[in-house]
DNA sequence: CATGAATGAGGTTTCATTCAT
DNA sequence: TATGAATGAAACCTCATTCAT
């Protein structure tokens, strides 16, 4: 056998470190952030527990690792060509992306909302927190304001509040909640 | 020295127990359940550990009440006269009676938010959740079809929904959410 | 109503007493000494945990009570008109006292078994219980000794270990070990 | 360095849960199950509390561990060639196991002594040894009906019985009893 | 890189005992 | 005499983290 190059060993790191951070996230979801261990994690992702403190330096910085990984992925969404000139299409499509990731992800979002009162836990992180949804809200607002909505700011913050409120009730009744509907009646709110 | 009498004894339990309740739905909410020590709240109620649980089987006993007790706070904002001919005053008496409880109450909701994602905790109050919840379910359910709704139980949830998905972002930014804007809107729904 | 006399209050206190020694002796029985609480004690005899220490100054002070109640009954079994002459029949009286003991008053023969082999707590009874031993035992090799059998005191060992075999077995299978058939068996060894 | 390999692992742990079982044992013997905290244990066994945990489950586990344990030995002694011909001699090597082995081993009897009548712990024994008891009864019962005894129930039984108190008296006075002469008492009884 | 034995701090819980009333 | 609220020490147990190999 040759000996692996360099390449090789940061692809199998690569590989090991998603893999950690897809486990610890399903059962940081199914179980709570406190009650899950390390052992349980390290267990149920075939390694041992030293290798874990090789990949993230602590339970917490695993934590904010998978939620930064988790956060990532809204903005992609979040499309517009001209901030002074949003499209209803673009919003739409931010609203049906998440909405196809919340049924896609919804660990990520479980473990979101579980966490989302515990500022202790959040708190480093605010700032990607707080840029994130500035993003949202700028777009949203601005879309309302050239709209001439009467009041845009109670409007879309009305409106992200929904987001969240449809999500927690979908995640905790996944099988019998109308979530498709439910997206219709949100887009006719444009 | 004569003894304590039956009603001195209960009225120091039902002191001590409220206070201990109080703080501890306070930790709750501002720590977790799970990072909410028994030792910080004896140590805040000013009492030893020991006699926490004289007055709580456990610490999980202790939530039970908690929850329990807030619980109970709801069903008394939803006033149905005549279940078949619900009036649309009575369902605003109840969003407004919601709406003020959250605020004066943010505690409890706080605490309730962050466990609803995590149903081994709730399971044994299960019955009782789903029973109010059913409740509510149906008197908006109820509203909706007497009314001619399209879609009377897609229309339901949806609503349910935005109370907690409003509620959550209070909470997370009490400061700056326009409530009572919100308010507004949401009984324009009705 | 007339103040009670003297002899009325220490009636009361020696009903009392009796009864809390009662209690405790079936709980000690049932689930061990350590695994029985103080509390459960009050509990069952209907009194406060700060009376129970009026009348015992510990849970300790409460078994040696106990047990030493429970010796003193054995004594009585044993009657021996002359020491240098002892009649088969008193031996025979003595082991059916016994066993109808063991009937009757099972429980303290439970503590008493489960305590024996943890001198830590007998210690303090250890002299009374040497003394009662010493008696049976001389009894019985003084009777061996007489009838001039090959090996008094191994006789006597041996038929000592026997009654206690023979209790912990009924005690362990009550429903079920042939107690009168093996006193008969007993009996004939004399 | 390179880890160590999974024989090296398995070494040490077997090393340890030996050296935990034994000093369990001495401690459990000595003072009684209850009464032996786990922190005596590891301070006994040099290592601390949270490592026995990764060895047993829970103190009660390790209890079960022993007991286990000990009476395994005990089958070894029980050697029939045929059970529709049970020879003399090997209940006699029964026996003689039996004794050596309470010589040897003498804080396994005095634990299990201390325990067998207190149910609750050795409940989820009771299979194991009701098993091992049947198996010993069996043994004498069949020897005895073959050899034409008028009671073989009732003499098995006393004979069982007999084993335990002579082992009990011997433990309680190990320095004085003559478990020797006694051993021949019960062997001139088969 | 990889292991899991080992630690130690801190968690939940129990309970004999005290003491104000 | 009688109560049971209250304490505090100590029990059992968990777990993030370290480290020798």
């Amino acid at each position: 056998m040759s000996p692996r190059t360099k390449e090789q060993f940061e692809a199998i790191r690569n590989e090991k470190e998603k893999l950690i951070l897809e486990v610890a996230l399903s059962l940081f979801a199914k179980n709570g952030f406190e009650s899950t261990s390390v052992s349980m994690i390290a267990k149920k992702a075939g390694i041992s527990k030293g290798l874990m403190y090789s990949y993230f330096k602590s339970k917490e910085d695993l934590l904010k690792e998978i939620i930064l990984n988790g956060l990532n992925r809204f903005i992609d969404f979040l499309k517009i060509e001209d901030p002074n000139n949003i499209q209803k299409q673009e919003l739409i499509n931010f609203i049906d992306g998440n909405f196809s990731l919340l049924k896609s992800n919804s660990d990520f979002y479980k473990l979101y909302f579980s966490l989302s009162l515990q500022p202790k836990v959040l708190a480093v992180l605010e700032a990607e927190i707080a840029t994130l949804f500035g993003k949202f809200f700028s777009a949203f607002n601005n879309y309302f304001e050239k709209k001439g909505d009467k009041n845009p700011y109670v409007k879309t913050r009305y409106l992200l509040a929904i987001f969240d409120g449809v999500g927690l009730h979908y995640l905790v009744d996944t099988k019998n909640y109308p979530l498709d509907e439910t997206r219709d009646i949100i887009v006719d709110l444009l």
